[in-house]
DNA sequence: TTAGCATATCCGCATAGGCGGATAAAATCA
DNA sequence: TGATTTTATCCGCCTATGCGGATATGCTAA
């Protein structure tokens, strides 16, 4: 019950369920996730630690960079919260929103990859 | 977002989600959720508040007793995470427990009705 | 109208966790 | 090795909210 409730909480900011969102579609690093969010980068950080600990993301270095992606969801509960997660946050103006700002900043350049 | 996010929170204490489970069978008085939850009544009634201010249940006044019970959720994402969290709820042990108090509750007596 | 019960709110206190700037650590490259 | 880049962590500050005892409110019945 303890888990169950901890994991809502990762749920119940902002600034996370965007970095969610954004992770949706595929892995991202931290400098995407600053670009888009237009959030200092310990702020950023500090949330990927939050969503690491309660089981949401999982980091993969590269190099210099960390590569954040959604994990894999263990129990059934949590891949079909997952899904309907996933469905909501599409639907959300700020996503589709922050959306976009991904495609334009990987228009303009590519500064890390 | 920011809805969505506040609507998450209050499922991040563990107190919220007992209440919410036990709801899942029928309405209750602040009265049982106090015997079964063996918390301060300013605790309880501190939590429903919080549920009522996310609309996640309603109050409704009988006699000097208020009942509490789930609210009809307004969109299907919310309908659809109101029937995976109670599937979810149930098969906890905390859940079960507060099950088996409340039933026992229930047969030693009726203080309240 | 007053007493008595159920509930809501208030209070002071404690803690989690938000924030963003500063600093440390990890990795690469010259 | 030393400089640079990226990310993580530290720091102090601040707000939200947890807690439970005390008090206020709403309602009923005598």
């Amino acid at each position: 019950m303890r888990t169950t409730a901890q994991f809502f909480k990762a749920l119940s900011e902002e600034p996370r369920l965007r970095i969610l969102a954004l992770l949706l579609n595929g892995e991202l690093c931290v400098c995407d996730l600053m670009a888009v969010l237009q959030l200092p980068q310990s702020t950023i950080s500090r949330h990927l630690a939050y969503l690491r600990n309660t089981g949401w993301v999982k980091g993969r270095r590269r190099g210099v960079w960390m590569y954040y992606r959604l994990a894999e969801m263990p129990t059934p509960f949590a891949q079909e919260l997952v899904a309907l997660l996933g469905k909501r946050l599409r639907e959300l103006p700020d996503t589709l929103q922050d959306y976009a700002a991904l495609e334009a900043f990987r228009r303009t350049k590519k500064p890390c990859a």
